[in-house]
DNA sequence: TTGCATTAGCGAATTCTTTCGCTAACATGG
DNA sequence: CCATGTTAGCGAAAGAATTCGCTAATGCAA
């Protein structure tokens, strides 16, 4: 069975998901062309990690055209949250609280940012009540 | 030189860690007993994890005394940061706003949290003005 | 001190990820 | 239709991370 469905993408695969997530769709060679602005690969690799990912469901396929597209599976959110589930788990013990602590003590907001999370804080004070 | 120390710890390097932080110091059978609650291991495997994470100076070891004693090379704190500041960066495109928006909505957090995080906020938007 | 159980270390094997050369399939302009 | 360039696929290799069998060293109890 899907052996793979539960497992985090690996380094190269989450590089070539961020670019299906911005792009919504992609062919091979635009993706390639994508990351090949930060990692040194060749074409050939990126097909094959295409074919991997293909295997582990993490991307579709649409070969009713050519060249073939892609895109993601799964969600860029969807995939963020279950990362970021993942961390606050193994990392901070599942305490959602030293996470953001630290998160936020440890890179500038910007005046937006803090006034959005100010208010996400105030609507779940509120509700607990 | 130290090709390592910029590395982040992988996954049972990241076990051992949490570890020795709860434990202070420990032996590899303490260890080892330890993180054999979740994941099935054998203890040769765990005593070559050391020797390696001892390589690439993630623990340290006193070997004055017997059995052998192991530390963690970084505080839990600096080494949390990191591994959150890497994932701030490859997962949420650098934006912190973003990730302590999914971290609260993701998870519930408990009164003292969200009163511990406003706090927290509201200091860091002051010190913006 | 000897025997026995535990601890330490090494090298090799396994598994997972990433890489790429080489070939085949395709598609397009001439 | 053919030559040429681009796309797709495969298998094998290289690189990491993890595993463990086997042996050696150590220390403790009889």
């Amino acid at each position: 069975m899907a052996r793979h469905s539960s497992t985090q993408p690996t380094e190269v695969e989450f590089e070539i998901l961020s670019t299906l997530w911005e792009y919504g769709q992609a062919t091979a060679r635009q993706i390639h062309d994508a990351i090949s602005e930060n990692r040194e690969t060749n074409y050939s690799t990126t097909v094959k990690m295409l074919a991997v990912m293909h295997e582990k469901s993490l991307v579709k396929r649409d070969d009713s055209v050519r060249p073939i597209l892609f895109r993601a599976a799964a969600s860029q959110k969807k995939t963020q949250k279950k990362l970021l589930k993942g961390v606050m788990q193994k990392v901070y013990d599942g305490s959602v609280g030293s996470l953001v602590m630290q998160a936020l003590s440890s890179k500038k907001a910007t005046k937006e940012e803090l006034a959005e999370i100010r208010e996400l804080v105030e609507k779940l004070e509120q509700e607990q009540k």
